[in-house]
DNA sequence: TGCATATGAGTAA
DNA sequence: TACTCCTATGCAA
């Protein structure tokens, strides 16, 4: 699950359920020592950045979260079950317990440990804010992929496999491409795509990219066009898996041409 | 029971 | 480029 829209969906949801509540934090698994000191401290604010999420405690500090290709959280109603013996951090308020496993990082910064989190991370597409321009300089000056670049988190925040075959696919750009040969009205258009595609996920808490009619839930294999299927969705034609960034890069060599002219 | 798999990323070489 | 960490799940044996 863990691309940029999931951790910005889970900023709202923890905020809904947590802020402002004095929260009682743990350890079940023992492996965050920040627990102790959180514990009994109120949630002041929640905020996602790219793939990483802040939990803020007020003068107490900040939780640092990234959730890896595996981490997951998972919201109780109370009562809550157990904790599990991979429970990292277990967040407690009066109506709901929301339990955290298997995240790559789970540690409480500083100030300046958040505040070179951001420096270090790129243009994110869910950001108001977004340094739009600092993404294009970076992209148009790289001598690598295009596919190369849309999943280095300094240069955009959020993006990962998924949504990066996907907006390929719909800007119809071959993977190998080289980032320096896009010409801003596509690195706009492939800007503007990326934005409206998260936002989209925030909502429906999952990957879709395909249009589609109102609440239908769409079938899992109607969602994507070319991430992990075989034939295109747009065409047909048998998708092609390479590696790029050492990553499954899924493609349609139809629709998506390289085009070196 | 054990293995492969997954939407990530840091580090060593 | 390869290896490492983090965990749950589904399937084969």
């Amino acid at each position: 699950m863990p691309e940029g829209h999931t951790l910005h969906r889970l900023a709202l949801d923890l905020s809904r359920d947590l802020l402002g509540n004095v929260v009682a934090v743990s350890s079940p698994q023992g492996r965050f020592d920040g627990a102790t000191r959180l514990d009994g401290c109120k949630l002041t604010g929640t905020e996602a950045v790219g793939k990483h999420l802040l939990l803020r405690f007020g003068r107490a500090g900040v939780v640092h979260i990234h959730l890896g290709l595996f981490g997951r959280f998972y919201r109780r109603r109370h009562p809550a079950p157990l904790p599990r013996s991979t429970t990292r951090m277990r967040l407690t308020v009066p109506d709901w317990t929301w339990d955290l496993v298997g995240p790559t990082r789970c540690e409480l910064l500083s100030a300046r440990g958040v505040r070179a989190l951001r420096e270090r991370l790129g243009a994110d597409p869910l950001a108001p804010g977004a340094n739009v321009e600092a993404a294009w300089q970076t992209l148009s000056r790289s001598h690598r992929s295009i596919a190369a670049v849309l999943l280095d988190q300094s240069v955009f925040a959020g993006i990962g496999n998924v949504y990066r075959a996907e907006l390929l696919h719909l800007v119809r750009l071959h993977p190998e491409t080289p980032a320096s040969r896009l010409g801003r009205a596509k690195f706009d258009e492939l800007w503007a795509l990326a934005r409206q595609l998260l936002a989209a996920g925030v909502r429906e808490k999952r990957i879709v990219t395909v249009p589609h009619e109102g609440r239908r839930r769409v079938r899992r294999d109607e969602a994507l066009h070319v991430y992990g299927r075989t034939a295109c969705h747009t065409c047909g034609e048998r998708v092609t898996v390479t590696r790029n960034a050492n990553r499954p890069m899924y493609a349609c060599e139809r629709c998506q041409p390289l085009d070196l002219g």
